[in-house]
DNA sequence: CACTATGCGGAGTGAACGCTCCGCTTCGTA
DNA sequence: TACGAAGCGGAGCGTTCACTCCGCATAGTG
């Protein structure tokens, strides 16, 4: 019977030497990009995985697509926390997804400066949010979230926290948390209104558009 | 009588065209930078300075020396807003500061990844500090922001602004002001505490030191 | 005006880095 | 075990980019 290692099901199987190597290649990536940073070079990333660069170039055509496929699992990631917290009672699953997600990105603090925009991507992405926006609308029926918040203050709390995430990489993981804290307690229901007028949704879509432009 | 234009009066004087040079220099990286990144090679900065390579080399050793300038004079700026704030009345300070140097970052998108630390930067950025320190301990004062809001919760404020106006640059102004406002009205006195301890001041002071060590 | 220190331009250099190519190796099958 | 398809390593290519070098130009003085 045939090994079924495939490579997201569309390819032929790998065979399992290279599946492994495959396997090493991501593990080494997510580690160096997470510790150094996008800017380290291929040849790093096929050293410490422990192969030569062109078995890297044979499984990904190109860097890119090697970083890609690291956010897709990111997106992954992201979507089993709020997938999880659609059952949460109470209203409390927006939180429960904030901060799920926050400690995914500060686990992958490689992988932030650039959210890919290639199809598959752009599907989880897309129903990441759409979660996420179910729930902010829940917890603003249960009085856990102020009325005249909208989706696009979500989008700016995780801007907020990846700038954090960016900042304070490898001294601490207080930051983070403490941020979101902050932007929460700041988005209760409160007597004043906020000072400043929300993002537009043409706006958003536009900047998530760029964000892998280069 | 000699003409007077000097180089932060540390050097000889330069000729005349030599320092109307280096003026068109700074403005070039300025727009260039602020629009397109810092990525953008010394050689389009001098294109659109009207100069040839050698002569941005003649007046700025490196690359980094070049942007090292631009960000003294964002601080230079940062310092002036927050002496004009210590005269604002009843704790009111600390948010014209904090709205006054967001829109100083958000006019400067090019110099916000990297803010340096040479000598010269380092004393400005400290008084900035200084000033912002003693503008949130009034605000407390006057119980516009809550008792257990710490420093670094400003270096907080700051990082994630940093990082929404690098997300939204060229899109929209109205995010970082948004996620200010947000953020502000976290810090605001109110029943619950923050579900979330602060920074130390030694983590804070390590991720400081480590801002430009690239 | 003449003279020199200062400044200027931009071709060229070296290093870094993404990526390719090809001769050799290994897996998996029959 | 024998064989071919698949995989592997890494030298090397092309490009990009920060930076240098040097022959020519110009400001500013006496």
């Amino acid at each position: 019977m045939k090994s079924d290692v495939r490579v997201r099901g569309s390819e032929r199987a790998l065979r399992r030497d290279a599946a492994e190597n495959r396997q090493r290649l991501l593990d080494a990536a997510a580690t160096v990009f997470s510790e150094r940073g996008l800017d380290v070079g291929v040849d790093e990333i096929a050293r410490v995985a422990g192969v030569g660069i062109g078995t890297l170039y044979r499984r990904f055509p190109t860097k890119d697509a090697l970083v890609s496929e690291l956010v897709r699992q990111v997106y992954d990631d992201f979507l089993a926390v709020a997938d999880e917290a659609l059952s949460a009672p109470d209203g409390e699953g927006l939180e429960q997804v904030l901060y799920g997600t926050g400690a995914i990105l500060a686990s992958n603090r490689g992988c932030l400066s650039r959210m890919w925009n290639d199809d598959e991507t752009r599907i989880l992405r897309d129903e990441y949010r759409r979660i996420l926006f179910e729930l902010l609308a829940r917890a603003k029926q249960h009085g856990r979230i102020r009325e005249d918040a909208v989706d696009a203050d979500l989008d700016l709390i995780f801007w907020s926290v990846r700038g954090v995430v960016a900042t304070t990489r490898g001294v601490t993981d207080t930051g983070w948390r403490r941020t979101m804290a902050i932007m929460i307690a700041g988005l209760r229901p409160g007597a004043d209104t906020l000072d400043a007028s929300p993002m537009s949704a043409q706006h958003v879509a536009q900047i998530i558009d760029n964000m892998s432009a280069r």
